[in-house]
RNA sequence: GGAGAGGUUCCCGAGUGGCCAAAGGGAGCAGACUGUAAAUCUGCCGGCUUAUGCCUUCGGAGGUUCGAAUCCUCCCCUCUCCA
């Protein structure tokens, strides 16, 4: 007995780490020592298709219980998407049709392949139960929360207090994904800091309908590219699971020199010493950085791809090479240089694109061009830069 | 139901008849510098190919005026206080 409780501990202490809080570890502990699998819940509203590094960081703890034989259960939010977190300043979503809420979803799942094994996750919607919710249900289930208790969220505090609105439905918000982990009796519930306060009201909620409360893991927020902002796709900050190696060794390497020893000790599985050795700057930062990068691209790419990726951002930015190897767009005819561009999306309209001209941002194999009226003549012409970035072959 | 405040370009936020496509800041983009880092400097930052030009924008719809984000009317929305 004494060996399996030894042993709980010791799980329970893996589990926790790169956790932000365990609420509780105790409970953590006691838990696992009951010997059977777990019900480890993680909710993600359909709304933004993109899974990104961020959200890796949950999803391979997600992969940690797995491993260790516990159910992990994945659910869409398709019911509470109607409302929409209230976290952010997100204003009135709009309600996003079936089929989007479907085709995300599907989405969700391909990039969640990317790290859990699909064949062990349960994947569920929460409009299979919500759907069946009548208002006297609903009555009921508010009816375990005070509005003082709910008032505490610091988002709705904060917005009270600025004198912002809030709309009674958001209020629902959290008690519908506490109401959640009623339903799948989960035994742990993942999700971000900021998810700190929903998962707790799915504590309260549990208890109050004869459950035992879910145990609560609160996840990093990884920081964005930028170094400043949590990642998310509406800041543009984010290296997506989906994106191609040189994308993300790109991205990777942009990213402030001060974020690294954070991005390596969230996203990847470097010992402790080399933490450290990175921490003190014992290593230089561009090779730690590249090192970083070259990790990740393996993560979800393969070493091979990684090894490419090294090398085409060698060539490209620190050789500054006319890479072999990129995008292959055809065009029939001769095109004036501002519609290629918007074409290609390396500009969002003429208007922009003729900004970039006029700021010589704009190359033809290699050479500046600055003339607002030059006109592109696939064949004779063949490589397209814009910035440092967006790079196209052009061909007939 | 009553009284007051407010809704401005991606965000914050100035602007109360023309000098407003709209100050300033942030974000973003581009250039210089560099390690595609940070910091810094410079330019851009509604749309329309080529523009001392045109079009669209300041919650919505009308109106006044040579001219409106700015004035008037009605409507919608948010916040505060009272009930």
């Amino acid at each position: 007995m004494a060996r399996d409780e030894n042993q709980a501990k010791e799980q329970a202490e893996r589990f926790g780490r790169n956790a932000v809080e365990v609420i509780s570890a105790p409970e953590l502990e006691a838990r696992l020592g009951a010997g059977r699998p777990l019900r480890i819940k993680l909710g993600m509203d359909p709304t933004a298709p993109d899974l990104h590094l961020g959200h890796s960081i949950t999803l391979k703890k997600l992969r940690d219980f797995q491993r260790a034989g516990h159910t992990v259960v994945f659910l869409v939010g398709d019911f509470t998407a109607m409302i929409g977190d209230p976290t952010g300043r997100s204003e009135t979503r709009k309600p996003l049709t079936r089929e989007q809420i479907e085709a995300n979803a599907r989405t969700y799942q391909n990039q969640v392949a990317k790290v859990l094994d699909p064949a062990l996750t349960e994947v569920r919607f929460n409009s299979e139960w919500m759907n069946g919710v009548d208002t006297r249900r609903l009555i009921e289930i508010a009816a375990k929360l005070s509005v003082a208790r709910m008032l505490e969220r610091d988002d709705f505090e904060r917005r009270l207090e600025k004198q912002e609105p809030l709309f009674l439905h958001e209020l629902l918000y959290p008690l519908i994904q506490g109401y959640d982990s009623v339903a799948l009796k989960a035994d742990v519930e993942l999700g971000g800091t900021d998810q700190k306060f929903n998962m707790l009201v799915g504590r309260e909620l549990q208890r109050a309908f004869g459950q035992q409360p879910q145990i609560v893991f609160t996840m990093p927020l990884l920081e964005g590219l930028d170094g400043v902002r949590k990642m998310s796709k509406s800041y543009g900050n984010y290296v997506g699971l989906t994106e191609a190696p040189e994308e993300m060794f790109g991205k990777l390497m942009s990213i402030p020199d001060a974020l690294m020893p954070r991005y390596f000790e969230l996203l990847t599985d470097v010992g402790m010493d080399e933490l450290a050795a990175i921490r003190a700057g014992a290593i230089h930062p561009m090779e730690a950085k590249k090192r970083l990068a070259a990790l990740i691209a393996e993560e979800y790419h393969g070493a091979a791809a990684a090894n490419r990726a090294r090398e085409y951002f060698e060539s490209k930015f620190q050789r500054r090479e006319v890479p072999r190897d990129v995008p292959v767009y055809r065009i029939a005819e001769t095109l004036w240089i501002g519609e290629l561009m918007k074409q290609l999306r390396f500009a969002s309209s003429t208007s922009d694109a003729r900004r970039l001209l006029s700021q010589g941002a704009v190359r033809v194999d290699g050479a500046a061009v600055t003339d607002m009226n030059f006109r592109f003549v696939p064949g004779e012409h063949r490589v397209l830069e814009v910035g440092k970035r967006r790079v196209a072959r052009i061909e007939r």
